[in-house]
This record gives structure tokens, sequence and C-alpha cells, in this order.
DNA sequence: TCCGATTTGAGAACAGTGTTCAGAAGGAGC
DNA sequence: GCTCCTTCTGAACACTGTTCTCAAATCGGA
């Protein structure tokens, strides 16, 4: 080829901006593939998206991330960042637990179809080992005993990922063919229910008024109470029982 | 071609049998969906290979089938094909709907990673109705207040689904990379847990014992239980405010 | 300062995917 | 016999994740 001539200097600094000032890490690739997700949806997240969002090559992400998989793994890794739960308060365990549920929604809603990211996940990274200690400390000094302490985190972090999942699914599925909003769309679906025959749709009918949400946080909250209140049954039996000395904590 | 003479007996049958004998139709594609998706797992269920096993064009499926979305959606409602709910028994109404709970996982274990479809879904087909019907039914004589039980069936099925939803991927995970089987596996977590500093993890290293569960139908029970308790709590709290009579509704 | 070794990005290619479209085959009705 | 219309085919398009070879840039050591 040419011999090697230095390069003139607006040159040089030029040729040293563009292809290496900031080189290609798997932080790097997170934060793309976040910006794609954001802008177009869990379906159009692609490898090559995510390339062309770093102005790179295809095959350059390969060298940083093992494939789309890991990619992904690191996507849902990076919800937990900078969450830190409270120090778990006896007396307070039911509004910790619900705050924890918001948390745990709010941070899957914020990027959009995140959630059908972080379903079937759970890679039990050490990442998130602090967090799930908090957790399951919240559930011990709630008097919960120890198999439905133990249990409790996996069945309640089922229920909400299951849950901003299925909004996440509702969402893109109005997104791309923009049906009539959602107001209207409960309104003629609360019709729908009350227009059955009451003879063979005698609940149906009864309860059309209430078969759509007028939020799905309502439908969450009231999701994460029904949850809440089963695993309070438990702390009772467990304290009547004998649990006793200690931090009998005892319910409303 | 040739003239159209008559064929022969025998091959006039076996004309008629490989080509246009079964004409296709959604129900045949949903069939051979099913098939494909029950020995191949649905990263490999492709419009391709369903026509591969039919035997024919994969665009001769759009005749049939407006999409891949769509006949996921006919796979989906086919979930509820046959399936008959008892009348409701307010004396039994915890069993009732365990019972309806065990019924819906087990439909969806049924087939190999059929809850990776169900998820998001219920399109409120009307083909649905009974099913909901007796369901709600449920709810309401177990003394629900209405506006929990018309959410009840959403939050349930979201556990249900979520759950076995995480099977499915967990499952699919276990196969494809044939690490050590579950019973290994769990025994090695145990360690891990139970090996971690205890002044940073109290909790998780106490738990250790009991983080992972023996087998999924255990977690899935306990689940349930808890979303019983929590549901018996609200019939109670009506009751005492003087539900008494009937089945008097009446909000707070 | 230079030079070899090693890492990192580029480009093309492979085997798939869902979907669409012009055209051929088939059957129904006259 | 002939149309008409539905159904099916084969090829094509625009994608997908991943892998391969090869060139470019970087880094360590002399």
């Amino acid at each position: 080829m040419s011999d090697e001539l230095p390069a003139l200097p607006w040159e040089r600094s030029r040729r040293r901006a563009a292809p290496a000032r900031v080189p290609l890490t798997a932080e790097r690739i997170v934060d793309a593939a976040y910006a794609v997700l954001d802008r177009e949806g869990y379906e159009k997240l692609s490898m090559r998206q995510v390339a062309a969002e770093l102005g790179v090559a295809v095959s350059a992400l390969y060298t940083h991330v093992s494939g789309k998989d890991e990619l992904l793994e690191l996507m849902y890794i990076r919800l937990f960042k900078g969450w830190e739960l409270p120090e778990p308060d006896p007396a307070r365990w039911r509004e910790q637990v619900a705050d924890f549920a918001r948390e745990s929604r709010g941070r899957l809603l914020e990027h959009r179809d995140l959630a059908r990211i972080s379903m079937g996940g759970m890679p039990f990274s050490p990442d998130v080992l602090p967090q799930m200690e908090r957790l399951f400390s919240l559930f011990r000094t709630a008097g919960l005993p120890d198999y439905v302490a133990a249990a409790a985190g996996d069945i309640i972090s089922t229920f909400i990922d299951g849950f901003a999942y299925e909004e996440s699914m509702w969402e893109s599925r109005q997104r791309e063919s923009d049906q009539t909003a959602w107001p209207d769309m409960r309104a003629s679906l609360r019709q729908y229910f009350a227009d059955l025959p009451p003879e063979r749709f005698p609940a149906l009918t009864a309860l059309a008024d209430h078969m759509l949400p007028e939020s799905r946080d309502e439908r969450f909250e009231l999701g994460m109470e029904i949850i809440i209140r089963g695993l309070a049954s438990f702390a009772e039996e467990t304290a009547r029982n004998g649990g006793g000395a200690g931090d009998a904590g005892g319910g409303s």
C-alpha cells in the first residue's frame, strides 16, 4: 500500500475522533439497545438496529456480547441498578411490600416493552443479591413461616412480571392498529358484557360495570392487596400458633 | 395434459386421497401448528414448518389465516375447547378456584411452550364466554364484593399465565443447553445461598433450604393458596359488614 | 522510534423468518 | 365445451441472528 506518511493535523484529529474515540463496550451496546427499544419497541429490537444506533457493523457487537440472548440479559440486569430497598420495618411490612411491587412495575414500565424481556428471566445474577436479601428479610420480619417467606418473592415477582407483560402486549397491540383509545374501548366492551343475554350470563351481565378497570393501576393495586392479605393470613396463623416472642406483629 | 379418460378405480381413490381429499382449512392448519409446536418448540414454530407439516406451500396458509398472529390466536382459543367448569358451590368455592387454576395450568403445560403463546393474549373471544361466566359466577357466590369478583379472574389468570410462562422458559432453557437436571441444579443453588456470607445476607442464608422448591407444583399450590386466602379475606370482610341475607351486594 | 502480535471492526455470506404477488391448477355452474 | 372463481404454487422481498474471512487499528516490548 502507500507509504506511511504522517497525516495532516486536522485529518489526524478527525481520524481519531470518528472511529476510536469511544471504544465499543458491552455497556455502550446496552445503552444503544435501550435507545432502540424505547424508540422502536421490542419487535424491532434487532442486532442490526443496535449496531446502526452505534454506527457500527453488526458483527462488531459479537466481540463484546455473545449474542442477542446475552444482550437481553444485560438489559434485564440493568433494571436493578441503583435500586435500594429500605430497611425492613415489621410494623409497615404491608406498605413496604406494596412499595416494592409498585417500584418493580414502575421500572418495568419505564422502558417500552421491557417487561417482555424480563419474563422468564431472573438469571440469579449476583448483582441482584442485595435486593433479594432485603426483600426476603422483609418477608421474614413480617412473621411469615420460612417456607412461605422463601416463596413469596418468587410468587410476587411472577405476578408483577406477568402483569407488566400483559400491559406491554396490550399497549403494543393498541399502538400497531390504532384502534379506539382505551376509554372508548372500555365503554364498548362494558356495553358488550351488559348486553349479553342475562339468563345465560347472569354473572357477566351483573358485573359488567366492574369488568374493565378504569386504569391498570387500580387493577394492580387490587392484585397486590389480595396477595398481601393472603400473606398476612399466614403471618397471623403463625403468630397464633405460638410464633410468640419478639416481634409478634399482629394484623389489623 | 392427457385426455380426461376415467381413472381406474383404485387410482381414482388414490388420486382423491393425496392432494384434495382433505381441503385445507384453518382447523387443519391449527392441528399442524400444534404438531410442530409439540415436536419442535415455540422458537421453531414457523409458517414454513407448519406448511411443511401439511405438505403445502407456505403461501397457501395465507388464504385461510391472515398471518402468524392469527394462527397463534386460534391456537390459544383451542385451549378452552371442551372445558366445562362445574356449577359453583358456595361451600366449596376455595377448592373450585384451586381446581380451576390447576386445570388452567395443566392445559397450558399439556403442549410444549403453549404458555408462551397464551400470554398477553385473552382476545375476549365469544368462544370463552361460557367459561368466563362460570368463573365469575364462582367468585360472586363466594361472597366477594363485585369490584373484587370482577377483577379476580383477571388477577388469577395473570398469575397462572405468568407462572406457566416462566416454567416454559425455564424448561426450554434447560433443554437447549443440556445442563444438569433440576435436582442437581437445585442442590447446587441451595448450597450457593447457604454459602453466602451470613453477616451480609442473613435472610438468604437462613432461607437457603426453602428458596428452591422441590417441585414447581408445590410453588404453584402455595401461590394459589395465598391468592385464595387473600380473596377470602375480602369475602369475610363483606360478610361481617352486613353481607347477611341473600347476595345483597352493596359496596361500602 | 519502530515492529510484531493481538485484539477489534468491516463486509459478505448463510440459513432462516413473515409476507406478498403473478401465475398455474382445480372445481362449479351453465 | 366453456367460462369464472377459489385455491395453491413458486419466486421474490425485506428482514432476522450468527459466523466467517480479512483488513485495520491498537498495544507491548525492544
